[in-house]
DNA sequence: CTCCATCAATTACGCATGTAAACATCAATT
DNA sequence: AATTGATGTTTACATGCGTAATTGATGGAG
């Protein structure tokens, strides 16, 4: 069972630290998401049950701990619009950014430079 | 809305030729999905609900046509990744498909050429 | 004309999701 | 010990999705 996009949205508190408690990651991610205790509660629960976090008690509540990385999340993610849109290669999809004026200044620097060390193998 | 994926695999068929009739979409996204009759039509109709597409008479039957076009699709879903997962910049993508090793030759070919050609202008 | 075959439209159903209320538990306070 | 407040667990409910069966319309065969 896939991380659905609200849950990730919790994921992403925790990817940046952790472990957390709920109310912490309440306070992070409520607000920006219009979400309050109960959704956040939820999620959650449901991220245990797909194996995406690990709880531990500590003390009367319970600190969350990402299982899933987010590399391996962002992996998922990624491959799978590649290769549902892309046909699996990287080009074209740079390609279609470029096209959509997409690329910024340091995108295009960053791009050259990756592809300068790429070189050096 | 947004076009759910399975209403994407219809889509698909309907970009590389329209208009179609559902008993040649079928024919073609059929087999492949392992889909029947009834549930191409009901992907059909959620995409007329969705003006994601078109339907015209002929006869005893509809023809079939994209109102989306695939271009304004391929943005949207890449946008809303990028924007989730690397802050709405090119080249941190490319570069983690980079270090996934996801980069073929033909690839790296392709970006340098781009690159130049981002360069001549 | 009536009946059948062919399409499309409607309805259905289980599961995931987004969102949250209700309930349970338990430590701390009165 | 009883109450309260903080937390987590369970249940709920509308919506969307994947999949399909059922129903409805309509043009062609007899």
């Amino acid at each position: 069972m896939a991380v659905s996009e609200a849950e990730a949205a919790v994921m992403e508190v925790l990817w940046r630290a952790a472990p957390r408690s709920a109310e912490e990651i309440l306070a992070e991610v409520g607000p920006a998401q219009g979400w309050q205790e109960g959704t956040v509660k939820s999620l959650l629960n449901r991220l245990l049950k797909k194996k995406a976090v690990k709880a531990e008690k500590d003390g009367r509540r319970y600190l969350y701990t990402p299982l899933l990385s987010r590399e391996k999340y962002v992996s998922q993610e990624s491959k799978g619009l590649l290769d549902r849109l892309f046909d699996g290669r990287v080009a074209p999809l740079v390609a279609h950014f470029s096209e959509q004026r997409k690329l910024t200044k340091k995108d295009v620097a960053e791009l050259r430079k990756l592809l300068k060390e790429l070189d050096d193998e």
